[in-house]
RNA sequence: CGGGGUGUGGCUCAGCUUGGUAGAGCGCUGCGUUCGGGACGCAGAGGUCGGAGGUUCGAAUCCUCUCACCCCGACCA
């Protein structure tokens, strides 16, 4: 179909963005907030519903949500060398307080494990105590150099699990299992297909043993890490004396996790799935799943029009679906059919004076394909049974939106052998998954990115690229156990 | 921090080279006609030209300084 549209570089995304962010222009007088984000409310209805979506999982996975400070002690962060390392040239610090300088300054949370950490020490003291498994949904700052809207805001909400356990064992459990809720809620929720796999030492969390990603690929064809997972072992226990009294009476610290995902996530949904009309939003993350566009001429006809539109909204509500009847005067139907498609909304009807006698609607899809004249594909459908018939076509659409996106990341994921063809993939700004055979070294990952730009993306789970088999390092021709995923990465 | 670019009405920008009454499109307000894929007419509101200093009879335009934003790189959910 007119598939074609389909945008290819990162600016485009900008004017996808208009509906649901904007960068905040806080400039004058001050000028100190750079790169934050404010979220308008068609934004903010899909991170509700992907926050709701995921919120549900994550109560059925045993969790708990709780609440912790906004401003965290500067010692705190100081307490483990490699987070501290890992998060303080991105802080922002308070120093002041009450008109006062503050003897010790606070930073404004990056991520919160070792302010977690801190209660963790003082609610566990025993086996009994364990496994503590605690979410927030929270907004936290980073410092970056670079921010990119959406994607690397300095401001970002979130949500991050905390969890504690009495063994390694359990803790890795916990690690896979919530990694395994984040590939399940990107690919059936989002419709983002997503590789598991491990982080290399050059890209894991600051203070973690190991770090487990998803990660999606755009339509650019470069990488976006979509969610984490860390192993973070006993680092933050032995940093914030996090112990327990086991069942044969001994102390050991804690063994903890941590995940998150973020608002990233619907910069994910709009960059995989949305063209040149707009946004594309799946059913299940849809604010609103259909759009009634009623049309008239004279006043008596608006009447009818208006209040059968009021009844079929009533009924499709009564079905579980979310409607909105565009009643707007003095604007032509044309124009509320362009606004509704920017905006995502999966199904619009149009409900006129030809259709109240056939007690029927036209429907179209947002991504409906075009007749020979190059005009929409609208269906007619029948008013009794309508709210089942819409609902069958957004299950079709969800299901669609996965296997196109998936589809277009087949077509841009390759197993190379040798240099040059692997340079090749990366030439002239292009991406896209470059599974390859890789020496293990930091030096020969950080050598491949100065030459192209690509980075390890992930070590990929079994199942999740091609079959483990050993081979020559693409760069440094030594051996290797497995390849590796490469891309370039926002 | 390095390299490039941009600051003019709510938005997108023209005007600057070669100084001379501040402009356009979109949007907004009012009235009327329209309405099955982005309507039109008429009337109207809205601007410290990023800021400071300088040159000049006169600066959006030339000069100096400064601030902010955007893009590329280093950093990263």
């Amino acid at each position: 179909m007119a598939g074609a549209k389909i945008a290819t570089r990162a600016d485009d995304y900008a004017q996808w963005y208009q509906d649901v962010i904007q960068h905040a222009d806080l400039a004058e007088p001050a000028g100190v907030v750079k790169g934050c984000m404010v979220v308008k409310p068609h934004g903010y209805a899909i991170w509700e519903k992907m926050q709701a979506d995921l919120d549900r999982r994550f109560k059925e996975t045993g969790h708990k949500n709780a609440a912790f400070p906004l401003l965290i002690p500067m010692s705190f962060i100081n307490k483990e060398a490699e987070h501290v390392d890992g998060f303080a040239p991105e802080l922002a610090v308070v120093t002041q307080a009450g008109g006062k300088e503050l003897e010790e300054p606070y930073c404004i949370r990056p991520t919160s494990e070792t302010i977690i950490g801190h209660f963790f020490g003082k609610w566990i003291d025993s086996h009994r105590d364990l496994p503590l498994l605690i979410n927030q949904w929270a907004n936290v700052m980073r410092w970056e150099l670079r921010t990119r809207i959406f994607l690397r805001t300095s401001e970002f909400y979130w949500q991050e699990g905390h969890t504690a356990h009495t063994t390694h064992d359990e803790a890795k459990e916990e690690v896979m299992r919530m990694l395994n809720v984040y590939r399940d809620f990107a690919q059936d929720v989002m419709g983002v297909p997503v590789v598991r796999g491990i982080k290399t030492a050059n890209e894991r969390f600051a203070g973690a043993l190991e770090t487990f990603t998803i990660e999606g690929m755009m339509q650019d064809g470069k990488a976006l890490q979509c969610g984490t997972s860390h192993d973070l072992g006993q680092n933050f226990g032995k940093a914030f004396d996090v112990t327990f009294q086991n069942d044969a009476g001994e102390r050991d610290f804690v063994w903890q996790t941590s995940w998150g995902v973020s608002t990233r996530l619907v910069g994910a949904l709009i960059m995989t799935h949305s063209d040149d009309d707009g946004l594309v939003v799946p059913p299940r993350l849809a604010p609103i799943h259909v759009v009634i566009v009623p049309i008239y001429r004279k006043d008596e006809e608006r009447a009818a029009v208006l209040e059968a539109a009021d009844r079929i909204a009533a009924e499709l509500r009564d079905d579980g679906l979310t409607v909105e009847v565009d009643a707007r005067d003095g604007m032509k139907p044309g124009a509320k059919y362009y606004e509704w498609e920017r905006k995502g909304v999966p199904v619009r009807l149009e409900l006129g004076p030809r259709d109240l006698e056939g007690e029927c609607v036209m429907a179209k899809m947002r991504l409906a394909e075009l007749d020979e004249r190059g005009r929409p594909v609208k269906e007619k459908l029948a008013w009794n049974g309508l709210g089942v018939e819409i609902g069958k076509r957004l299950d079709a659409f969800q299901k669609q939106l996965f296997e196109r996106a998936l589809a277009a990341r087949e077509e841009k994921t390759v197993s190379v052998d040798s240099w040059d063809d692997f340079v090749s993939c990366f030439e002239g700004g292009k991406s896209s998954f470059v599974h390859a055979h890789w020496d293990g070294t930091q030096e020969t990952e950080l050598a491949i990115k100065d030459a192209t730009k690509a980075t390890i993306r992930c070590i990929p789970l079994t199942g999740e690229g091609p079959a483990a088999e050993p081979g020559k390092c693409v760069k440094t021709g030594a051996e290797s156990k497995q390849r590796v995923l490469f891309a370039k990465n926002y």
